[in-house]
DNA sequence: CGATACATGTAACCGGTTACATGATTTT
DNA sequence: AAAATCATGTAACCGGTTACATGTATCG
């Protein structure tokens, strides 16, 4: 009886985050000031909020490293409908509107996407390609289109935004490649 | 004694279009249902309040397109005070934290860089290349640190985030060889 | 012992989302 | 006259930002 959860993406991040290695609030926000999870806020005042209603929704737990301090260290770890929530999330097919509003997530879903293994991982691949695909060429219809009352700067703008599209296809196909290769061992590959 | 403003990316959207052509609350709608503009929110509980508060900076006057009626048309344009924000804002240099927390909001401004004309399109186009050389070098380099730690799909987003500042570098060099050769002409050519 | 890094938390604020409400105008 | 579209608006909610507050552990 899971119910679908629809997830920021700092929330998310940190469910995943939380998923691949059990840490406090205080490593999530080291992690967000100092990789190229950078983008996350990596403020006390984000954070914290929301690991405490990842909480109330069961999806992590937080224990004290050490019981005796007054202001113990809390490191949280996920629940089994953290488990199940998060592999849900993951499965979720690619849909056009989640490519124009949120590519940040899922780009966030597929760096989580290891455990699920590569079938899942080849699959995401393979949908968002088809909507990359689909949405450049709409991109481009609309270019040719509108391009006479374009300025010089807005078209190059625009331009920018579909040359942008491109390399994530681009991009998606070779990886697409690489996966597959793996794919003939039988999955990933973690004695790496 | 212009003070300087932080816009929201829909604040500077709306501002820049009423900038280019006086319109209604309700053509701005259209524009961001309908256009590569899309990424902003066309709900009116987003672009009324918006409008209001632009308003009420005294940036955009909105005046009834016909007194007799009920229910007017509301079309805003901007004021003195408004384009000299505008103005303001486009010409801010680009930053390290731009490129990082806000490359929606770069875009926008250099879409509506047209009436400062090519010498602050040029140098706009210059910094973005400058500061997107320089973040590109550090992903690389942590990359390099990291790599080893990274699971393959972790490892593959964070490639598709560099990717995608190389083609966004590319772009950028591009589009400033294609100002430079217009810049013999002397600007903008507005008869095309 | 003072400084710095570790570590968690809270409150006011702001802006976008969602959903609802209202009425005018145009089309069929 | 009904339906669709035009057009503006509001209220509850949510989540991130900013700034502040507090206390612990470690190091020189």
């Amino acid at each position: 009886m899971e119910k679908d959860i629809n997830f920021s993406p700092l929330r998310l991040a940190i469910l995943g985050l939380v998923a691949m290695q059990p840490q406090s609030g205080y490593d999530l926000r080291k992690t967000f000031a100092s990789t190229p999870m950078g983008n996350f806020s990596s403020s006390p005042g984000a954070i914290y909020p929301a690991l405490k209603s990842l909480e109330k929704k069961g999806l992590i737990r937080g224990e004290a490293d050490n019981e005796t301090s007054l202001r113990p260290r809390l490191v949280y770890s996920t629940t089994v409908d953290g488990e199940a929530a998060l592999k849900l999330e993951l499965e979720k097919t690619v849909t056009h509107k989640d490519l124009i509003w949120h590519y940040d997530l899922l780009m966030l879903r597929f760096a989580f996407m290891e455990k699920l293994g590569q079938f899942e991982a080849v699959r995401f691949l393979s949908e968002l390609s088809t909507e990359l695909a689909d949405y450049i060429h709409q991109l481009e219809e609309l270019m040719e289109q509108t391009r006479a009352q374009l300025t010089v700067c807005s078209r190059l703008a625009f331009e920018q935004g579909i040359e942008g599209y491109r390399g994530n296809l681009r991009w998606a196909r070779r990886a697409l490649r690489g996966l597959s290769q793996q794919k003939q061992n039988g999955g990933f590959d973690h004695d790496n």
